[in-house]
DNA sequence: GTCTATACGAAGATAGAC
DNA sequence: GTCTATCTTCGTATAGAC
């Protein structure tokens, strides 16, 4: 878009994103971005017209688009099983690495979001959907019948987000851990066992 | 404390607990709470010393052990799969009955706490907590091993709150529908499974 | 692209009367 | 227990110069 390449605009983005890490979406002000990524004041309106929502929805994809990207890669790579305990030893390093505060900016974005904001929304479920195919495509590829495949996805994900806010609270990786344990289990359960019919609920 | 019991202080803080809910926690301001619950604003400092921080701490304690209660309530009436589906469909419940609005308050604090706040992290954590016992419990009952009866209960917790969120951002259940449909067979499956040594994780 | 200055609102908290 | 100011800080956003 621009004649040249800028430089603030982009570490505002990245500022943006580690903000909704550490600090959740409401804390991320405009004001705090600048703070933290060292960018001028006086642009911010000229690369982000929309203001602060488009500068958070610019930071929600790329943080998206960065655990995707890496999923897809590993499921390039080959290698199922180890893709996914990089899944979680990505998470486990952040958290530990951050002291424990740091936690997922999508999260972040989706439990804070409420109708005035109804784009960063939709973004979040993007991301969150984006994420899933990429893991449903390495659990069939591991070996499981499609439609597990894609549950199993749903339910990982939702697994990770969920004990990464747990280990925040405790200040442990605990329950990352333990759910990585678990996990295992998962996988070779669904894919040794039959597919029984299973009860219906209401 | 009071010599008579306040009406308007436990409607702050079931106000308070609602507009976690469906706000988050940044959002659930006091001017807002006041709002919501129809209270006073000139005895807010008098019911709540402690000031907004006071308000938020009581809410979470108060929504958790609504949550735990449940479990606890499960596992005395004695069915523990029966209360696993509970479990789901009240969070299934209240995502469609508030216009999936609603998400879980104990992970919009956890989410949105910081340094500035740390007790807020410690009530969370101990929410948390306190639900994990309650459903490990539930899990022994079932039939699987204490030890992976706790992890367990981690997993299926953190499964749940990451599914609530996001179905939230999806509007729709079918994240919730998925992970139920997920844990059945995980359950089944560890239970019926011998504990065969598993891979070190680094 | 970047600067300073400023308008405007909302938030937490306190003071002092009743 | 409840009221009405009021103080201060912080947030988004804009205006207009450079």
């Amino acid at each position: 878009m621009s004649p040249r390449k800028s430089d603030s605009r982009a570490r505002m983005v990245l500022g943006a994103a580690a903000l909704l890490r550490e600090y959740g979406a409401s804390a991320t002000s405009v004001d705090r971005v600048l703070a933290h990524s060292g960018a001028p004041r006086g642009s911010v309106y000229h690369h982000f017209p929309g203001g602060r929502a488009q500068l958070i929805d610019e930071a929600v994809a790329l943080a998206g688009e960065f655990i995707a990207g890496l999923i897809d890669a590993a499921v390039r790579a080959g290698d199922p099983l180890a893709a996914i305990d990089a899944f979680f030893a990505l998470w486990r390093h952040r958290l530990v690495d951050s002291g424990f505060r740091a936690g997922c900016p999508i999260v972040a974005v989706a439990v804070e979001t409420n109708d005035e904001a109804p784009q960063l929304a939709r973004s979040a479920a993007a991301v969150f959907a984006r994420r899933r195919e990429a893991l449903a495509v390495l659990f069939v590829r591991h070996g499981l019948p499609e439609e597990r495949g894609r549950l199993l996805a749903v339910f990982v994900i939702a697994a990770v987000e969920g004990a990464v806010i747990m280990c925040r609270a405790d200040r442990s990786t605990a329950p990352l851990d333990a759910a990585a344990e678990i996990h295992d289990l998962l996988v070779h359960a669904l894919r040794d066992r039959p597919d029984r019919g299973h009860a219906q609920r209401s």
